[in-house]
DNA sequence: TCCTATTGCTACTCTTTATGTAGCGCCGTA
DNA sequence: TACGGCGCTACATAAAGAGTAGCAATAGGA
């Protein structure tokens, strides 16, 4: 378990220059940070329950990103399970509009290539 | 090379509803994705200056990146070299507030553990 | 015309990361 | 005491990425 948790400050995957949007964005790039943290923010769920929310994530890799998202300060755990901190909350913020987005992307796609 | 590009509509890594959230993270949540459309929102830059500009990317990996994100019509190639679509142009709004986002991040992340 | 330089990219090997399944030790409840 | 769900860990396999070399195509200059 020698695995590198990307830190700002720090060289991390893909970047000597430690800079900051450089560690978010390997952090966030990696299989199912974005998930994990989009599920979170309906509210405090068990470790299974992530598990199930998300429809394939492994225990090892599920494990492997809350302690990442953990000791980046976007996750905690609380009474009744894992949860987003406040600076989890914020980032989402950031992520919520992705929702719509994402539907308008998924419309324009399939105009555009109907047989996809 | 038998990639499959995350289309919405379609069973993704991690996902077989198709949600079109879903196969967008499973698209952003690739190593590089995230990086190549913040390079690229400077303008439009060829193959190698995405390369240097992304420190470290393999030529596969970011042909790979690539690939999928113009099949996703988030990225087209120009005359000048590859270009964020209006699509793409659309997303990095999103994106950029990440930015400035992570520097906050970065600061908060040192206060509580200056070690890092 | 030939040389050179640059570009986009493929081929290849090796390492890292993720998947998938099994199951352990620890509770809380009956 | 047995049972169930919980958060994991172990392991083997598959997929993704890193890193390096180099090729075909184009552009420019001598």
């Amino acid at each position: 378990m020698s695995t590198q948790i990307p830190t700002p400050g720090k060289p991390v995957r893909g970047s000597q220059s430690g800079k900051p949007i450089m560690a978010l964005f390997d952090l966030l790039g990696r299989s199912w940070a974005l998930g994990v943290i989009w599920q979170l923010s309906r509210g405090p769920m068990t470790f299974r329950e992530i598990q199930t929310s998300c429809e394939r994530v492994s225990p090892t890799v599920l494990n492997k990103r809350l302690k990442e998202l953990t000791s980046s300060g976007l996750v905690a755990r609380g009474d009744t399970g894992y949860e987003l901190t406040a600076t989890g909350e914020e980032l989402f913020g950031l992520l919520e509009p992705f929702g719509a987005w994402s539907k308008q992307w998924a419309d324009s796609l399939q105009e555009s290539d109907p047989h996809a």
